[in-house]
DNA sequence: GAGTGGTCTAGACCACAAT
DNA sequence: TTGTGGTCTAGACCACTCC
């Protein structure tokens, strides 16, 4: 273990003691003055360990008064999934879209309970398959509330995404996932270019608008090329 | 309008600059010296500006090489991953862990680089098989930095999981996710009782405490027994 | 060896809060 | 008025990269 950067070091001191209660939250931690003389350092050392906490949420500054001890943090942790198209730009990579299936029908009674429909509406289905750099890398197989968007037959899909015109078209009120890895079936694995027993990434993406669901959608991708990441 | 920091200023005029494609991704920003001595500035000011930008990820920052404007990202929607043990309690049913190895060694070249070490330090290593109701339902394959958690090897990984000691042990700082979905070698197979064919939902996660690296974990869960979900 | 970022100092002036 | 954090300076030494 090398040695640590003083403002490291500060900072690992405070995490301790509030981390063992030695102060609690909303309490006080002592002034900048009173630590840089505590750990022989200057003032600006100190500063830079106490920003660095308020960054992170840790603690919390008011200038004139004082540094306190911020509400705990969130306990669960978080991974983002990115619109595949925009990644893919974000990468620097070039994305384009294939409509495989675009039709219109009645929903089945499995379609029908999973809509939370109390009829059986009319529901468009869309089969789209995105290209990074030519290399199929998400099979997007979406069923759509024809309700909520009545024009969703009309789209350009080589323009835009499923996912962004039903973002404009209604607003989004809520999300549910499901992120699993299963082998594809056949008519999937092939449009990916994988054979049937290798793994996939699968997320299963249901969302609501105006009170009812607008969307549900699974997405294919191939084990080997894609995977979703994350942090803070 | 306040005068703004200018600190603050610096930032905005690099973020235009590269919003509005003066500097493009992977390409160079100029020096601190220059940009101090171009805004008028001192070097700390500059260095204050710099090193936001590079936590809030605009640009990276290479020591002795220079400083380049970074790759964008975007974000959209969020899953919540939560932890085993808590989760099969919550679901009512019965958590138990099994230790298949518990070690000790130095850091290998490549556990080094992850560990983001200078030097081979000392890490500990555990596989532990946890069951939901006598099925195993994850493996999870975990590396610690001995010098965070330095009581690692003398727990009892029966009455606590690797993760609830490494939260006590110190102060959580960051986490980094990936998931994908690969079928599994042979021994994590074996622990998991599914054949070497079948696909795994793999959670890789990276957890830092105390300015440093405090633990890097594979989690292997059986794809026909396990998914992510999440939502809001 | 020259240039870069990483860190640190010992002061300083300011805006603001508490008293 | 006193103490707090917010900002800034003009130096400095170091580790590192690149040539």
């Amino acid at each position: 273990m090398t040695t640590l950067p003083a403002y490291q070091n500060i900072k690992n001191h405070i995490l301790n003691a509030i981390h063992n209660g030695v102060w609690k939250e909303g309490e006080a931690i002592p002034a900048e003055m009173q630590l840089a003389k505590q750990f022989g350092v200057s003032r600006m050392t100190v500063n830079r360990a106490m920003r660095e906490l308020t960054a992170e949420q840790i603690v919390i500054r008011i200038q004139g008064s004082g540094t306190y001890v911020a509400q705990q943090k969130y306990q669960t942790t978080l991974v983002e999934i990115k619109s595949i198209a925009d990644e893919i730009r974000a990468r620097g990579h070039i994305h384009r879209s294939e409509l495989q299936e675009l039709s219109q029908s009645k929903a089945s009674d499995t379609l029908k309970a999973l809509f939370e429909l109390k009829t059986k509406s009319t529901l468009y289905h869309s089969l789209i398959v995105h290209f990074e750099n030519d290399t199929p890398i998400q099979v997007e197989d979406r069923w759509v509330n024809a309700a909520i968007a009545p024009d969703y037959l009309k789209q350009d899909f080589s323009g835009i995404t499923a996912n962004e015109y039903l973002m404009m078209a209604a607003p989004l009120q809520g999300v549910d996932y499901q992120i699993e890895a299963i082998t594809a079936p056949e008519h999937i694995a092939a449009l990916l270019h994988i054979s049937t027993h290798e793994p996939c990434l699968v997320l299963h993406r249901k969302t609501r608008s105006m009170g009812c669901v607008a969307s549900i959608a699974t997405m294919w991708h191939a084990g080997t090329r894609y995977r979703f990441s994350g942090g803070f």
